[in-house]
DNA sequence: AAATCGGCATAGAAAATCTATGGTGAAGTG
DNA sequence: CACTTCACCATAGATTTTCTATGCCGATTT
């Protein structure tokens, strides 16, 4: 017979992991938003391990938290653990042939260009099992399950991101609204659609069409790109048109341009994936980036 | 309004950590020991990841598993990950302040070894507080929770090991019973106590005690090697002694030993820290070796 | 002054995880 | 040849961990 007594436990990974997500971002609500929890289950996670350390990790204010010193000297450490881990599970995923692809995408990019892409991809790949998150922000791609992350970024591109187009904007609306619009300044008169997210578009577009005399035009505001897309081909206004969101609908005829300036933003419709990647996503990148 | 829906999950860390353990080890049975839960519980744990990969890790055989082509792959990725977080979190551990020290031990050193010099270091490092577990193997000090494991090794000291004392055997007992043995031939004639683990002591001893004529000594097992040492002082029997453990009641009178004959197991008394070495560690360590 | 933004604490709910149990086939043992 | 042992499986129920929900606080912004 052989002693078996309580070993002495170690701090569960799961608080390790919380402490590491919010060292990197920089708070609790960030890495909770990660860690798809709430902020109250990775303050609860980080005071675990505190208590188990016996020594705070930040030091909280009343707006934020901070590392302490002996946080700041270790996140680095856990941040290369977890990334060693994740990088593992990615090759788990690439190594295993199962034919599954999850894809992150702003709202606005899953709806009106992953969306109309979707049919023709999943006739291409019919093994495939795709699944698409829309998400606000781009998410962590080393430590999430997604395999493809579509957003417009400022960046040059990195390794493993490929830009897919630019992002240029200019105002469209349905045929028949097109009638009431023939200068710059009857803008002002015709509600202006505007989206939650891209709040300035207009202003990015006004600044070079009127560089001399600012004008201010004022109209509702939809949460989401689509919907405003939806409010513009009925007829309820004009929209600042992203190029590679409406061009089909232009190309259709449901929408038309107003005046001939295209304004770029400085952002690209970049794609980026995981690395490893395999075949199967291999085969997904080539088709959606051509 | 923002579109929070359910992300895509990865793999539970703990599934991991149960994958790694059992691949590195080579068996459930063994990680579950490790993880200091019973094998069906890793069982499961690798059944789950296996479910959410869409692949088999293991290949099941009737006699154990073994690592499916996949598994063989991926488990290294694994275990230099969880290397790196239990790197991370004795980091963490140094750095903290707490005196917080838990050792890990054979049972019989941890009672006939440890426990009489624990007194003095608990007087010479009063801020300390030190806890021991009895362990049958020494415990992998990087994945668990203990900052020093005290164990016999046969193999040449590492980087974190320290030689304590050679392992030397000789046969010992009470004074009254002492009287009794007086040729090796005599041992046939008394109990011969025998403890669980060191089954073989008696016979590497009489090998070269009567290299030509091999006998045969009998007498009660027991599980403890501390229990032996009882019954031995209290008349019951000669107990196949080490020298380490005995050397003191030898001083003391209780036990004496019989014959001159010293033969090395060509074990080490053996004492493996982590590193890094907090300071309170560092003192613990250079108390106990000396 | 009101709204917003992090963060905290707590209780109860939900989910993950573990234990316990009885069963299998293969190998070793008397 | 039966008998034991060993490692693993499956399941159900218990337990522990983790999460959500809620109300609250203090600082910043409007």
């Amino acid at each position: 017979m052989s002693i078996q007594p309580p070993r002495p436990r170690g701090p569960s990974l799961n608080a390790l992991r919380a402490f590491e997500a919010s060292a990197r971002l920089g708070g609790f609500t960030a890495a909770a938003e990660e860690l798809n929890v709430t902020p109250g289950a990775v303050a609860q996670q980080i005071k675990n391990l505190e208590d188990w350390l016996g020594e705070p990790l930040f030091q909280r204010t009343s707006q934020g938290v901070r590392l302490t010193a002996l946080g700041e000297a270790t996140a680095g450490r856990f941040s290369d653990a977890f990334d060693q881990l994740g990088e593992a599970v990615g090759h788990l995923r690439a190594r295993a042939s199962t034919a599954q692809i999850s894809v992150a995408a702003l709202p606005s990019l899953a709806q009106c260009w992953l969306m109309p892409r979707l049919p023709a991809l999943r006739r291409a790949l019919p093994d495939l099992v795709i699944s698409v998150t829309a998400l606000e922000k781009p998410p962590n791609l080393i430590r999430e399950a997604f395999d493809v992350s579509l957003f417009f970024s400022e960046a040059a591109p990195g390794a493993d991101e490929i830009r897919i187009a630019e992002d240029r904007i200019y105002p469209v609306c349905a045929p028949e609204v097109a009638a009431s619009v023939s200068s710059v300044d009857d803008l002002t008169q015709v509600p202006c659609l505007r989206d939650g997210h891209w709040q300035a578009d207009w202003q990015v577009w006004l600044r070079r069409a009127m560089p001399d005399r600012p004008i201010a035009v004022t109209g509702p505001q939809y949460s989401l790109y689509s919907m405003a897309l939806d409010a513009a081909r009925s007829g309820g206004g004009v929209l600042m048109g992203h190029d590679s969101l409406v061009a089909p609908l232009i190309e259709r005829g449901e929408l038309v341009r107003l005046f001939d300036l295209t304004v770029p933003t400085g952002r690209w419709l970049t794609l980026r994936t995981t690395r490893p990647v395999h075949p199967a996503l291999k085969r997904f990148i080539d088709l959606l980036a051509s």
